[in-house]
Formats: structure tokens, C-alpha cells, sequence
DNA sequence: GCCGATCTATATCGGACCAATATAGATACG
DNA sequence: CGTATCTATATTGGTCCGATATAGATCGGC
């Protein structure tokens, strides 16, 4: 999913900003599946706009930055649908993490619990994220979106429980 | 993980080609959370190479291309070793398909019901992939790896399986 | 009350990476 | 016998990210 689409399926649910779509991201998380990052989102509102898929209008503000708010044109919403009935490019989950792990043979031990810890904190934390706004959705696929993106996490959690007593922990490494 | 990382890593368990080193990322699949394509392949080694970290030899072969066959120097472990005690990137899984599923109440339900089956078809195939190469694993994070993809997969596709009968089935929608 | 941090808002640039393509002989399959 | 697949390296166009620049406003803490 190239961000232009990306950005023309968040217009088709309201008008925005730059600024905004990217903020759908970290705040929403979009459910954490979906990002993009403003060097990307800016240069790809200015294409859409010149191929009249979005339009934007100028806000002057006062006492804050001009504002840009992109609305989605019918053309845009019909090549957005066009561009989900295509086949669909697959998942791409990479994770450091696991590839560390594949090395933690050539690791101390304290670095590898460490490392762990880590992880399953930071998994913890998205677990949490989507567990609060885990009743806020709007539509059935945002409510899709954050049942499958809880059941992932939570599985990955499960997993890592009962690993974890396979590695040093963190404190019995500092106590040495 | 940048690309040069990640080759470092794959020479740590044994001289390389570039070829083969893309190959270890479709076969054994690395477990499904690190890949690499050869447009970043190659320029990598390249660099690794002017920087030391790694050295090739060219075997000229009859009936075959000549290869290029790389192997790890002792500063390029160094490297290796230190960049995997550096605090590592997070994950990230990018999932076109959960994107194309919050924006399911815009499209036919015959859409969405095909999108969803050829989607569990997917991950019942990764899952297989995993499921067959177990126990053939040499190290422990090999392990690891493989057990953390089947854990996942196996929720993603528990999850699925519960959500299934919201949508209309791709038979029903033919049959009308 | 003031200082630093964070927020709103857009934009660009270098670098990293991917997908597609080029090349080319070998082997395997039907 | 032709086509597809395999071995093997490499380049190119384009996409995307992370960092950085800019700049006034607001907010919290001391």
C-alpha cells in the first residue's frame, strides 16, 4: 500500500491536513498495521493534487502555521476503491528483534534478557494502547482491526512468557 | 536492521554468495521477519567489502556463472556483535490487507469476502512453511524464531476463523 | 514570571531499500 | 525441441523514511 493511497483512504473519512494524517498514526495507530511518515505524506498530498484526486484549500491562521486541508474528489474516491479491488501486496512484518535473537548465541547473556525485556515491554505497551481504544471504533473494519491487532499481541506476549525462563534474567547477570 | 546488518549476521554461520544469501530468505525464510531483496543485497556486500568488514573471492565455475563467495572478517564480527547490542529498531508489520479491511463497509461484500479467504490462505501457507521446518533448526534463536512465527501465525488465524462468518461467503455472493 | 519542552504545521534532502529489468549459459520438463 | 526454471551478478527508477529546518504558541514547572 503506497502512501498515496494510504492517505486517500483517510480522506475518504473526513478532511485533513498533513499534519493530521500523520497524527491518525500515532494516535490512532491506525491499529498499528498501517504508517507513514511526513516525508512521505507531503510529497504525496502535492501528487494527488496535481492529478486531481484530492483538493486542497489554504486556512490562514492566526497565531498558528497555515494550514493545508485535503478533501477527497469523486474521481479520488473512485480510483482509492479501484485500488482495493486490485490484489492486495502482502504483509511485511520485520522485526529486529527476532533477528537478534537468531544470534543470541554469539551474545552475553545480560544483553540477550535485557534485550528480551525489552521487547516484551514495548509489545506490552502497543497491547495496552489498543486494549484502551479497544471500544472506540467507529466501523465494523476499524473494530476488526483492533480484535486482530490485541489477538497478535497477545500471542506474541503468551509466546514470549514461556521463552523467557529459557534466558538469564537481567538481575541475576548485575548481581554476578 | 539495515541490509548490511542482516548480511553480516548470515556470513557469521558460513561463507555466502549474494544469490545465496537472498535464497536463505525465501527457503528457510529466515522465519518470516527478516528479508532483503538483491537491489540492496549487492551494494551491500560491496560496501562491507570496501570497508573491510567482510572479504570475497571469486571462483570463475564452468557451466555456471562465476560467484563471488563472502566471508566474514574478524572486523566485520566485531561490527556485528556491536550493532546487535545497540538498542534495536521496533518492529514493524505493515499489513495491507488490515488497511483494505478498515474501508470493508466501501466495498462489495463480494470483495471483502474474497480478500478475506485469499488472505487466511496466505497465512495458513506461511504457517505450513514454519510448521514444516520445525525441528530442523540448529540454534536456539533459530528456535525461537520459528516457535514466535507459529505462535503469531496461529492467532492470526484464530482470529480470522471467529471473524469469517461476518462477511458473506465468496459462494453465496456467486451463487446470486 | 520565565525557560525549556511540546505542539501546530509544512517542507526538503540524503540515504536506504525494493521491484523490475538486463544478461547469459545450464539444466530440466513435458 | 522449445519453454521454463536455475545459477549468478548488477543497475536503475522510484518509493519511502529519518533527520533537519523553520517558527510562533502554549503549557508546565520552579
Amino acid at each position: 500500500m503506497d502512501v498515496r493511497t494510504i492517505c486517500l483512504g483517510i480522506l475518504t473519512r473526513g478532511d485533513a491536513t498533513g499534519y493530521e494524517i500523520k497524527n491518525l498514526f500515532e494516535e490512532d495507530g491506525y491499529q498499528h498495521f498501517v504508517e507513514a511518515s511526513f516525508g512521505s505524506i507531503y510529497p504525496a498530498l502535492n501528487r494527488l493534487t496535481e492529478d486531481g484526486l484530492v483538493s486542497a484549500r489554504e486556512e490562514a491562521q492566526e497565531k498558528r502555521p497555515d494550514r493545508k486541508v485535503y478533501s477527497i474528489t469523486p474521481a479520488g474516491r473512485s480510483a482509492f476503491i479501484a485500488s482495493l479491488l486490485k490484489p492486495l501486496p502482502e504483509d511485511r512484518h520485520r522485526s529486529p528483534f527476532v533477528f537478534a535473537m537468531l544470534f543470541s548465541d554469539l551474545l552475553p547473556g545480560a544483553r540477550v534478557a535485557s534485550m528480551f525485556d525489552a521487547y516484551s515491554a514495548q509489545i506490552q505497551t502497543k497491547l495496552a494502547l489498543l486494549q484502551e481504544s479497544n471500544g472506540k471504533q467507529k466501523t465494523q473494519g476499524e473494530e476488526f482491526a483492533n480484535g486482530f491487532g490485541r489477538a497478535i499481541y497477545e500471542a506474541m506476549l503468551n509466546f514470549l512468557k514461556t521463552e523467557r525462563a529459557k534466558y538469564e534474567t537481567a538481575e541475576a547477570v548485575a548481581a554476578e
